[in-house]
DNA sequence: CGCATTTGACCAGCGC
DNA sequence: GCGCTGGTCAAATGCG
């Protein structure tokens, strides 16, 4: 994709003819530079390049060329013809010359455009920064709000139950890369460690304890909620674009079928894990459970999903709990929401959460067929119409004991990554509360050159595109946990 | 030989 | 306190 922009815009130089100008926009690296100097370097090349290629050719001629090669002209070949008394050598040599600036503009063109990559990049991470401290604000702003509201009347086995937990988890209790005993960090310094003689575990809780008084950033709760994807497949796990390892298999209570661990090893210290099972009553449905964010950039293959699931779980961790999202979509008052929620096919049927489930849970579930309908216009207009393609089902509630909230099966069994994250961020766009969570997810997709091509691709070849770095996620601590990637197989 | 997977042991949280 | 369960570790094993 880069690749594809760096020729465009290479190609678009050389059809614009600017190369033939001298160096006119080395002005933009070299500003104190005098344009004698300018043309002075770009002589010296040229005289480099001869003296490389071709010995025999005096000083004179090149500094003709150089002339005339700066003099404006656009038209390479012309070069020739307009030189007195030139041989038909001297007009091939010169078009060589031609070809070597050309050259020369080439690998020019190549290092501008990793100095802009790499100026992109840091951007990229400060807007990153940024985002992540916009969300942990609001974030806290919610949470102390909620406290206020309920802490009179704490409901057990409400959302809200759920909520107030949060901040003694916050406080109290590492973010638990492994889902409830370790930070992020906590992963990291293991590995980083790995091979060394085991310590204590204790000594690591006391530095993790430690790590996270100094840096409350840490302390945010980033894998207290997790995404669940349901899809049919056959294979051992969904091709969801990252690399993983697995690292263990337990039998879960009431599930014949083991449930599986693996943990992202795309990069060092990733603290993205998941966890794979069949569902017992129909073994060809997969569930994918993922937690965390991934601290490195992400291919193209995997970016879209890790923007729906960072959507998704910013959602549940944005302060609105499940009742909190009912009230929502139910209530008059809501405007546009409400307007909008007339017109949704799946939001009459959000379950609820509840303090049954030791996290919150948001489950996409990709199994059932899909179900035309119709889109409200003023949904087309905001979402584009990928958001309400035919693939969006009703929600359905899952009966279970874990009592998650559900985003219901939005997409077909193949449907495009891009769809299922329109789908999620339409429905995660009804709740004003969402929003901090939505602009990640759109943020990340834009910004992370998120493109279709791939992700259509990508679903449909099944191969894991974990040796390619191309598309970035940037580090995304701002997004919350659950940023994850997916394809189904 | 290096890396990934397997698998039994271990640990922490939770309910009784 | 005890047992159950979920989750992780790490040595053993398999594979290319």
């Amino acid at each position: 994709m880069e690749e594809h922009i760096q020729d465009r815009r290479e190609i678009a130089f050389l059809h614009s003819g600017e190369f033939l100008h001298g160096d006119s926009d080395s002005k933009d690296h070299q500003p104190n530079e005098s344009p004698v100097e300018r043309h002075h370097e770009s002589s010296i090349k040229e005289v480099d390049f001869f003296a490389a290629k071709s010995q025999p050719f005096d000083l004179g001629h090149v500094r003709t060329t150089t002339i005339v090669g700066s003099s404006g002209f656009n038209d390479g070949l012309g070069l020739v013809n307009s030189c007195h008394g030139t041989s038909s050598n001297d007009g091939d040599d010169k078009t060589k010359t031609q070809i070597s600036r050309l050259k020369l503009e080439l690998e020019r063109l190549h290092e501008e455009n990793h100095k802009l990559k790499h100026l992109l990049d840091e951007v990229s991470e400060s807007y990153n920064d940024l985002q992540r401290r916009v969300l942990l604000a609001r974030q806290t702003q919610v949470e102390g709000l909620h406290h206020k509201q309920h802490e009179d009347v704490p409901q057990a086995g409400s959302s809200q139950a759920l909520e107030n937990r949060r901040p003694k988890d916050m406080n109290h209790e590492t973010p638990a890369t492994t889902l409830k005993r370790r930070s992020p960090d906590d992963v990291y310094g293991r590995d980083m460690h790995r091979g060394s003689p085991k310590t204590p575990r204790i000594d690591q809780n006391k530095s993790t304890n430690h790590e996270e008084q100094q840096n409350p950033h840490d302390q945010l709760p980033y894998r207290k909620a997790r995404v669940s994807v349901r899809a049919r497949s056959d294979a051992t796990t969904v091709n969801d674009g990252c690399q993983w390892r697995k690292y263990g298999q337990k039998m879960a209570k009431g599930n014949p079928c083991p449930r599986a661990y693996y943990r992202c090893t795309m990069a060092v210290g990733c603290p993205v894990r998941k966890q794979v099972q069949r569902c017992a009553e129909d073994t060809t449905i997969l569930t994918t459970t993922y937690e965390g964010n991934h601290n490195h950039p992400l291919p193209p293959s995997a970016t879209a999903m890790a923007a729906t699931t960072s959507a998704a779980a910013a959602m549940l961790l944005s302060g609105s709990s499940s009742s909190n999202l009912h009230q929502t979509l139910s209530s008059p008052s809501a405007t546009s929401s409400s307007s909008f929620y007339h017109n949704f096919p799946y939001t009459s049927t959000i379950a609820t959460l509840s303090a049954s489930a030791p996290f919150p849970t948001i489950t996409l579930d990709l199994t059932n067929p899909p179900r035309p309908l119709q889109p409200p216009p003023q949904f087309l207009s905001q979402y584009g119409p990928a958001a309400f393609l035919p693939n969006a089902n009703q929600i359905r509630s899952m009966n279970n004991n874990n009592q998650q909230l559900l985003i219901p099966n939005l997409f077909g069994p193949q449907a495009p990554p891009r769809e299922m994250v329109d789908s999620v961020r339409a429905a995660i766009a009804m709740d004003p509360n969402f929003t901090a969570a939505l602009a990640a997810a759109i943020s990340n997709i834009i910004g992370g050159g998120n493109n279709d091509n791939n992700n259509n691709t990508d679903i449909n070849d099944n191969k894991v595109d974990a040796k390619s770095g191309g598309s970035s996620n940037g580090d995304s601590p701002q997004l919350p946990q659950s940023c994850t990637t997916f394809s189904t197989n």
